[in-house]
DNA sequence: GTTTAATGTGTAAATTAAACACATTATAGC
DNA sequence: GCTATAATGTGTTTAATTTACACATTAAAC
């Protein structure tokens, strides 16, 4: 009842303490969050997991999760459980979804919002705190403790799929970077391979890319361009939101 | 701690039990569904809403919500609210997203996952339990209580979206359709005019509609050619699903 | 029977996507 | 240095899709 809304008339009168005491005694569930952080290494996709210390889960892999506090917005519980387990501060989280079945967690009734995020494994160093913090190459991934194995497959298929929406691939790249990186970025994370002249062709045409006049260094074989993101270019161009397709 | 990682190779072991205790004890947040549920009705977009009874936002309107019980799983709560605060139970519910800050409610700390669906008013009678449920047209819907404003805003987003990718809207409409239905649909929830020729092009070419060859009856004008959806020819189509635009 | 307002259909132009080949350049190996 | 190698850089052609746009047809309303 405590949205507000009334069931029956003869119910209709409910004050606010009385909401409030529904709140506050019955009815509490322990909140969690869990984190998906995938990783872009080298041209390959990887996702940051720890070892469960569950004897039930014993020797299986887990996200990083933890409980959010009572008096803790839920994105701030996220950023600080990431921060806790991995000691990177700077990383963008987005929501993907909750996960809610009575029997998910083995102590108890636990319900879980999952996040999600993409870094480069290169520019972040993990503060690893044991030796049970690695990155996994997403294609080895399989059976994670709990129900983690169905988070991370929902994780992967929201990221593949934002990733072709929004230019979230630039924050995985340096600064400056050849046409050859962005491909097998997408390469990476879509597990696909793409044509290299259409490629090129379709984000030359999307015309965000700025040519910086300089080439790769210390590659071993010819350096190509390099190139930037110029948000400010991306920003302005006007796109087509209406495209029914299915 | 609850999904069983660790901080620091101090705290390495944790049991269960004391794992069990944190989920029992401390932590715990009071959980709520909030579901928004929209109704397409004579080629308008409708949404549900009740008026909250809390004084603090007395005469504002709000979506259907409740608390999620201890033992009840979170998909479950919502068909369950949905149906306590409407009568309806054939209607599918898609969860949206989640919102966790502290003060969204205040009653205390409430955190709501939304829920979202899509049905034809004329299809659905409403159990209404007290003359403050009431559609609303989505173009009216402003200045809602807590921050289901937000929530609105968000899920109607969802729904553009999602209705652009998968055929959700033949639910809405009569077995057998017109075009012109099938136009004024897309037209309610899009919110844009599309060119009539076009849209037929388009469906046609999707090849999931069965010419039924009836004629619509006790139209005020030429009748149109009835239609039916066909599940497995739409099942059956491949799609290419890469596509990076943005 | 005439008017009206919708349905049903087609075509041309523009845009986008897909398939495909060759010259160029720096490195690596000799 | 010379050659072989393996990557970069660039277009063209075709197909598919999207967009813009016009006219004949049909049943209801008067």
């Amino acid at each position: 009842m405590i949205t507000g809304e009334k069931t029956s008339p003869a119910k209709n009168i409910k004050t606010l303490q009385v909401i409030q005491s529904e709140v506050e005694n019955t009815n509490r569930i322990a909140l969690s969050v869990d984190c998906v952080i995938f990783g872009f290494d080298e041209a390959k996709l990887e996702v940051l997991l720890i070892r469960s210390d569950l004897k039930k889960f014993a020797g299986k892999w887990s996200l990083l999760g933890d409980l959010v506090f009572p008096e803790e917005d839920l994105d701030a519980a996220a950023y600080r459980i990431l921060k806790q387990r991995t000691g990177l501060s700077d990383v963008y989280l987005e929501q993907v979804s909750t996960f809610g079945t009575v029997n998910r967690h083995p102590a108890g009734r636990v319900v879980t919002v999952a996040y999600c995020s993409l870094i480069n494994v290169q520019h972040h160093k993990l503060n690893i705190l044991d030796n049970e913090l690695h990155w996994h190459d997403i294609k080895n991934v399989t059976d994670l403790a709990f129900d983690h194995q169905q988070i991370f497959d929902s994780c992967l298929k929201q990221l593949q799929k934002r990733v072709q929406e929004h230019p979230l691939g630039f924050n995985l790249l340096p600064k400056k970077f050849s046409l050859r990186d962005l491909q097998n970025l997408y390469e990476a994370i879509l597990d696909i391979k793409m044509d290299r002249r259409n490629f090129r062709k379709k984000f030359f045409s999307m015309d965000f890319l700025v040519d910086l006049e300089e080439m790769e260094q210390d590659v071993p074989h010819r350096p190509g361009k390099l190139y930037k993101f110029n948000y400010e270019k991306y920003e302005k161009r006007k796109k087509k939101w209406v495209g029914i397709d299915f």
